[in-house]
DNA sequence: GTCTATAGGCAGATAGAC
DNA sequence: GTCTATCTGCCTATAGAC
């Protein structure tokens, strides 16, 4: 009962145009980027964009719901597939990692500089993504000082709110120098705090 | 031999221009806000505007000027003033933590978000900023080091970045949610690291 | 679903009067 | 220095043909 015969990823217009707008969005922000810039990558008009997403603040909301869902996979993927908390946390760090190496920033990060020009919805989606990282991290927390393979003696929720500070921020700093150096020093020093 | 009848602060045209545009590029990012909005903020026409400033990247290029000026100010008065390392330390997230309570993020942060869309020598002018606060980091790491007042394993480069990165991000994530405790918690945490 | 054509508005910027 | 008037271009968005 398959409704397509593609394998597992989706090329339909739309998600193409989701992958373009996020990149842009990542690299140039919400405000960087038009309708026109996603339309010449794809060679299509800005009409036909309109058709799939009639307003930008709508490609915003289904740009930000797709990466929450994907990140939101990706931890679930990490609790499955790590034992314990040291290795967990390292992992997070690593999808941080990856964003940057692939010369973009965090979506939710870029959109909370801009947060005061977003549309509603995305703000509330921006700060959903924050709160699901922050309860993440706090649960992982707690699992390392049980299997004993994290040390801190801050409560968890502050910690917790320090690791996803730092990370956003490593990325941020980082961006302008086109150098993953400054954010593995970062991630360094944040990791090495984290351990007895 | 006074130039000028004024007591310290000055209220030309000129100035009150930049103190409204550096709020909304603080507030907005510097493709956030048009001339046309401080314009109206100010009761001129964006003519006027174009005498003093001529392009909105000119305009940009004095924006970080006077701001690194006014930040590289901030620190050499914490220099003279404060005597220990971790007092200095604490001064300068007390920095931070002034601007985010006027609801503001850092103007440097926010323009490393938007660094692919700026002018090159607003480019060049942000990443002059973060050199700047790592040199000073480094050097107040180094003294930390040598007063016993802080504590630290790793590199004062990499503790330096690390710092710098932490701070810009407790503001990032903390922005949308227009509440310190977010800000606070981080630098707690932060602190607390350092201090044996 | 994609196109052509176009509306309507706002952006940054300039000329020239006062 | 500040204004009015205007230009050009880009932006989001829509109508309607194919």
């Amino acid at each position: 009962m398959m409704a397509r015969t593609r394998t597992s990823r989706d090329d339909s217009t739309a998600e193409r145009i989701l992958d373009v707008a996020e990149r842009l969005v990542q690299t140039r922000g919400f405000n960087g980027f038009s309708y026109a810039d996603i339309a010449a990558e794809l060679g299509i008009t800005t009409a036909s964009l309109h058709y799939h997403f009639p307003a930008k603040a709508a490609l915003g909301r289904a740009l930000i719901a797709r990466y929450a869902e994907r990140f939101s996979g990706a931890l679930h993927r990490i609790d499955q597939d790590l034992a314990d908390a040291r290795a967990k946390l390292a992992a997070y760090a690593d999808l941080y990692a990856g964003v940057l190496g692939g010369k973009r920033m965090c979506m939710c990060g870029m959109l909370a500089a801009e947060y005061e020009t977003l549309p509603q919805p995305m703000r509330s989606a921006v700060i959903r993504f924050f709160d699901e990282n922050r309860t993440w991290l706090a649960h992982v927390l707690s699992e390392g000082l049980q299997d004993k393979t994290l040390t801190f003696a801050s409560p968890e929720e502050e910690v917790a709110q320090g690791i996803l500070s730092t990370l956003e921020g490593a990325m941020l700093v980082a961006g302008p120098y086109g150098d993953m150096a400054p954010f593995k020093s970062t991630v360094r020093v944040l990791l090495a705090n984290l351990s007895s």
